[in-house]
DNA sequence: CGGCAAAAACCGACAAGCTTGTTTGTTATT
DNA sequence: AATAACAAACAAGCTTGTCGGTTTTTGCCG
């Protein structure tokens, strides 16, 4: 990861978790908030956004539920920060994979598609998956999740921009392709319970299929 | 629509619905049954399964709760019947496509598509959509959903295979490619509201020409 | 160095509001 | 008269946020 990489991860950089060097109660406090957005990550993922309660994330995270309401004094604190959090982490994977294609894969035009499709079956992505979902029909959710999500989705375009330059000569042309990518995987993840992993693997194929088609220009656009 | 579409369809008939000659308090308490379950699709589309609650339902039908209860005596009957009347719906704009496409526009390769794709389009299909994402994460939920979508699934199948015989030569690749089309076309209608209309009708495009590759043979499938 | 007060982490109990389902009552139809 | 449609009030449970209290850590001052 370039030094411009790590400048723009430090900017996402949740707040009050980057105690490191800091008194033995800072650390304890850091240990404890992240315990906490583990678990509301956890909460997320397994129950859904309209199941996840304070009581619930206490729980999983092994503290009473006082203790959370110290260190998030109302549930919108908490949610505000788990957005924060999985932006940070599906940044710092998206940042590393950028990298790694940087380097070698590069030739492969399926590698983009893939690193895309792992990074979206992670825990985190799965909790960031049900608020973007949750966040379609609440708006007290939208008005704090949309502008994180936004900003993320800026950060990633600019990103894969400074990384791909030729993108930059057919911008719409790009964005429409990173939609449909985005789209079409973000339909596989909710539905990959159903299906083997061998099956999943090959539908993310069919949409690197489609991309390098794009790419190439052997896909044209209907009027 | 032929004699054997008809006969399906009649299968999915829901209950309590179909008092046509009968006397004027079954016709009113029909009348009443579907004004609910149409609140309850509104409801759904437009706060999410989450905040759909009986209360909100019932002014959104303009009856008293108590009135909607001695018709849906729980909210889990309720659901069940929504989930039965938006399955009868989505059956019959299915079976109608389905005919059309027998007739004419069979030669359009993209025709199926863009009817899935409208078909998804619909109030209907958005609550049984908010009902299949909030069943992932709901056993309560899932044990009367997964069934009711199971038929479905299986019903459009074979409707599929009886209008479109060739596709029974290849059964595997015929499931794979719908479960392509369905849930790349789920992910289109998910993110709907941030795309302008053209570019979704341009990434339904997208879709489509995968289908059509499969189709075709020209997509192979990776080891 | 030792003690001590302030601060922070943590816990349990409580009140207010919402949601569900029951129960009782009223009006209209059969 | 019996039944069905509809309405309103009530009880029980859950969720959130506040408040008072306990334990541990920290910094300060004699």
């Amino acid at each position: 990861m370039d030094d411009i990489s790590l400048r723009v991860l430090a900017q996402l950089e949740p707040e009050g978790l980057d105690a490191e060097g800091q008194s033995w109660q800072q650390r304890k406090s850091v240990q404890t908030r992240i315990t906490i957005l583990e678990a509301a990550i956890d909460c997320l993922q397994q129950h859904g956004y309209g199941r996840t309660t304070t009581q619930l994330i206490a729980e999983m995270a092994g503290i009473s539920r006082g203790a959370m309401l110290h260190h998030y004094a109302t549930k919108q604190d908490l949610i505000s920060s788990v957005i924060d959090y999985t932006v940070y982490k599906r940044m710092e994977v998206f940042l590393e994979g950028i990298r790694a294609l940087k380097d070698s894969a590069r030739i492969d035009e399926m590698a983009g598609i893939e690193i895309s499709f792992q990074s979206m079956l992670t825990r985190e992505f799965a909790a960031y998956l049900e608020l973007a979902i949750a966040a379609r029909t609440d708006p007290d959710l939208a008005e704090i999740f949309l502008p994180k999500a936004r900003r993320f989705d800026q950060t990633e375009l600019a990103e894969i921009i400074r990384a791909f330059p030729e993108w930059a000569e057919n911008p719409d042309g790009y964005a429409l392709a990173m939609d449909y990518a985005n789209a079409a995987l973000e339909g596989l993840v909710i539905n990959r319970d159903i299906w083997p992993e061998r099956d999943q693997r090959v539908l993310c194929h069919f949409v690197g299929k489609t991309i390098a088609m794009l790419r190439r220009g052997d896909l044209t656009v209907p009027a």
